[in-house]
DNA sequence: TATAATTTTTAGTCTAAGCTAAAAATTAGT
DNA sequence: ACTAATTTTTAGCTTAGACTAAAAATTATA
């Protein structure tokens, strides 16, 4: 059994190293986690003697198989529940992040197992996410994210990058959610910003706004 | 904001309380949370700078509006937690305290208030406990235990006092639950033991059984 | 009521997890 | 290739919460 901290440790390197590929630096983590390099260091250090990821000075840590086991379950449950926030009570999809990261950390596989059939079996979170199952397998998606379509082309929302509240707030001013269809009618090439049509909205987005963003196309 | 052992701490008081009226002594709180007297007394100490409860050295504890108002919340949280186990999920009475001992640490108000209006406001826990409503107000009902009951006497099952899953399965062996209907068919003086009848069937039941099951008469 | 038994508190350690400041290693700039 | 800047680690403190052993207070007993 681990506890609250390194659950949370073991999940932000594990988010860590989706993005950046190879051994993620403690200041990385620190960062991540609002905490200081010296903290990561040393829980680095505790999470390797414990073989849950490996570890070389100056060079970083990379989670062991064992580790991307602990992480997934971790996700598997802050994903369900998100599910659960959303689906069953009613939640918007900007209020269940602080909530989940409480829930993730109940430990009881029985528990899972049943919110997951209540649930029916769900393979995306709220925010496009999905969610792996039982043995860790994550569904494999090729999304593109709105900044890398052009001019003319057209994509469907699957999933946001970033889940801020303040983020997923825009999206809904914008009406824009999971499945919404996306129409590029012009992009800036100085700055990356774009002119999009939503429904029957057409408006500005800034690089940033696209950046955060994942389509499917095709 | 409380930590998750300051909120057992007083969650505990507040149950002990209810029996042993007046102030509980820091052995009592120590032996119902498996710990230490010196770990309790350290505690209570620092409850008592937050105004949580009052404490006269070797004299025990009591606690303050504000630590009963605190205490009511995470009953409440705990009872309605265990309300969704059983009745979404699926679970069996005797397997829910250990959850709910988590769930209930989960702080969000506005989580609590959606899961109570879900589970349709429900008064009852399935151990046939009250839940408390917003303003920390618990339905009073006059229960008698099975072994105030006398020979030719006949109550209905309406809660446990113990509810360890050793307990809640043997009454489930014996097909009492929640609503079951007991005629006490007879009375042993000396050892306070019984003969009762549950359905068609007729057994006999020993005094510490009695002991936990809330009945209601008339 | 004096002594013995019991309960309760205090003093001193320990571990987890955080922090700051200083030291060491790595990376970058000239 | 050397400094200089940056990153990362170490050393030393702090707080929460637990424990053991000893001291103090309370309660029971003769
Ligand atoms: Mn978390
Ligand atoms: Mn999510
Ligand atoms: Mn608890
Ligand atoms: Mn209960």
């Amino acid at each position: 059994m681990y506890t609250l901290a390194e659950e949370n440790y073991i999940k932000t390197i594990f988010h860590l190293q989706q993005t950046i590929n190879g051994a993620v630096s403690t200041n990385a983590i620190a960062d991540s986690m609002d905490t200081k390099a010296s903290s990561a260091t040393d829980m680095v250090q505790k999470l390797a003697d414990k073989k849950v990821l490996s570890y070389v000075k100056y060079k970083g840590a990379q989670l062991t198989e064992k580790g991307k086991k602990i992480a997934t379950k971790i996700v598997r449950k802050h994903r369900l529940w998100e599910v659960f926030l959303v689906d069953k009570l009613g939640f918007h999809w900007d209020e269940v992040h602080e909530i989940a990261e409480q829930l993730e950390h109940i430990h009881s596989t029985e528990l899972i197992k049943r919110l997951d059939s209540f649930l029916g079996n769900p393979t995306f979170d709220p925010h496009g996410d999905p969610i792996p199952d039982e043995l860790g397998n994550f569904i494999k998606t090729e999304k593109k994210l709105l900044s890398q379509l052009n001019k003319s082309q057209f994509g469907v929302c699957v999933g946001v990058k970033e889940s801020s509240p303040e983020y997923l707030q825009y999206l809904d001013k914008k009406n824009i959610s999971i499945g919404t269809k996306i129409n590029v009618l012009g992009k800036e090439f100085f700055d990356g910003s774009m002119v999009i049509e939503v429904g029957r909205d057409q408006f500005f987005v800034s690089k940033k706004i696209a950046d955060n963003l994942y389509v499917q196309t095709a």
